[in-house]
RNA sequence: GCCCCCAUCGUUCAGUGGCCUAGGACACCUGCCUUUCACGCAGGCAACACGGGUUCGAAUCCCGUUGGGGGUGCCA
């Protein structure tokens, strides 16, 4: 969710100011890497319509920022290292230094060859400070004594994604970098590598506020619902995905929330972005998706609650729900929601709540409407038109209103879709049963 | 521990020194509409974390406190 949030903040600025947008695989930890990873980003970018204009590999560039890395050997701005991860914690540990082990310089004049276990260091500055100008934060500065020596090559020969990114940024003109702010610390490494390779005018940085949970805490994998995939199986819309993203972190300034993309591109601008976390608010989501579920054309409602249709327990004849389609489109939030309002069509009713029936089943009134409507329910005509006439005429003659206690037998809830059209779709013969169960419960 | 960052209603966005007795949206509550619910409409509840400055004047600028977050990998 919070990679599809930056992606879209990106686009929105690309198509705003005419820009290219790169999609940019930055696969370069190849033991994480899967073609799966790979379709699940670029399924999920064209499912919120965000579509690029160059679309690059780093691990087809290995190559490339393997011979940049040599360089800066070769020019003494890196060198390799043959410290086993162990010994730089130990050493850390030793030092009393940080709590995960920061690397201590100690090959950095130890001509190490390069070999089995030796991985490239880049060579920081002891001195000095590395910053930039971020849009969204402003200044942003790291004294360059507080940056140790960090792996650029891997001991596999694999270059770390801070030196394909400098040499990408470089290499491809990237003129912005937009994304989540969890990395900003890794940008002055990226800006000294850059440095090294003789790139000068850095791109422009924006760091985006984080997406947080209830607890405040950046969306994680394991214990919130990140995939935006799964979104797209319960029954949102990609358009309100991506609508109600745009408003996380970024609003347009007439407060006019839901609104059509091309004019979220034409307002959206970088340096409006906020600064502060925001939370991920499935509840306002809904009201977002319910807008633009209500905004459909039935014929794409229907279509769009096929998949969940078709799945229901019972399943629900693709006629039935077509017919009774336009009253649902109205009270659903997710497609995934459409099943629930036909369940008493197609199956059993669900037992009343008992408070539900306490509610509505008080007094004199319910037995004698179920009385009066069971009987006068042989000779109505099988219509949502006679039906409603008959509920509601037995309801005038006894002076009290029918409805509920018919629709609570009937249906087993107070609340629901207009009664009679799908009542018509039971047969006589299943609604005097029900009728009949209510009133001997009475 | 060290580094970086953040701080307006429960949530989100607005507000960039006076127009703020702080506005919109979601959520919540009330009423209207409707013989259900939903939609729609009308209302309501509800916030500038705290303390110092600067200024004629501060939600807006500065400092500190508190609280929260991110990072600290041969992950990205």
């Amino acid at each position: 969710m919070g990679s599809a949030r930056s992606a879209l903040f990106n686009w929105l600025y690309a198509r705003h100011t005419g820009g290219t947008f790169v999609l940019r695989i930055e696969d370069t930890d190849t033991e994480r890497t899967t073609e799966a990873h790979l379709t699940a980003i670029t399924g999920t970018m064209r499912w919120l319509g965000l579509d690029w204009d160059e679309e690059y590999r780093q691990s087809d560039r290995f190559d490339l920022y393997r011979s940049a890395a040599d360089k800066m050997v070769a020019d003494g701005l890196a060198y390799y290292c043959n410290c086993t991860p162990e010994e730089v914690k130990a050493r850390a540990e030793a030092r009393g230094d940080s709590a995960h082990g920061g690397y201590d310089g100690h090959c950095r004049d130890r001509n190490v060859a390069p070999g089995e276990g030796v991985v490239v260091r880049f060579r920081t500055p002891d001195e000095g400070v590395t910053g930039w100008d971020d849009i969204v934060r402003g200044r942003v500065e790291f004294d360059n004594a507080v940056l140790e020596d960090f792996v650029i090559v891997r001991s596999n020969g694999v270059p770390m994604f801070h030196v394909a990114n400098a040499f990408d940024d470089l290499d491809m003109g990237i003129t912005h970098v937009v994304r989540g702010e969890d990395l900003v610390n890794t940008t002055p490494r990226v800006l000294l590598l850059r440095q090294a390779m003789g790139g000068a005018e850095p791109p422009v940085y924006a760091h985006l506020p984080l997406i947080v949970n209830e607890q405040r805490k950046k969306l994680s994998k394991r214990r919130d619902d990140v995939s935006v995939g799964d979104y797209a199986d319960r029954g949102y819309l990609p358009q309100a995905m991506a609508n109600y993203l745009a408003t996380l972190g970024w609003g347009p300034k007439d407060g006019e929330e839901i609104r059509p993309m091309a004019e979220l591109v034409e307002l959206f601008d970088l340096a409006d972005v906020n600064k502060a976390p925001a939370f991920f608010d499935v509840k306002k989501l809904d009201h977002f998706n319910a807008e633009y579920i209500r905004a459909m054309p039935l014929d794409e409602f229907v279509e769009a609650c096929r998949p969940h249709v078709e799945a229901a327990d019972p399943p629900i004849p693709a006629e039935l729900f077509a017919s009774l389609a336009p009253f649902v489109q109205e009270r659903v939030r997710r497609f995934d929601e459409a099943p629930g309002f036909l369940d008493w069509v197609v199956g059993d009713a669900p037992e009343p709540q008992p408070k539900d029936w306490k509610k509505t089943m008080k007094g004199d009134g319910p037995p004698a409407v179920l009385d009066g409507v069971l009987a006068k329910l042989d000779d109505v005509a099988w219509e949502p038109e006679a039906l409603e006439a008959l509920v509601f005429g037995v309801g005038e003659e006894l002076g009290v209103k029918s409805q509920l206690p018919v629709r609570l037998a009937v249906t087993g809830r107070r609340a629901g879709l207009p009664l009679f059209e799908p009542l018509a779709e039971l047969d006589r013969e299943t609604v005097r049963a029900r009728l009949q169960a209510a009133r001997a419960r009475l």
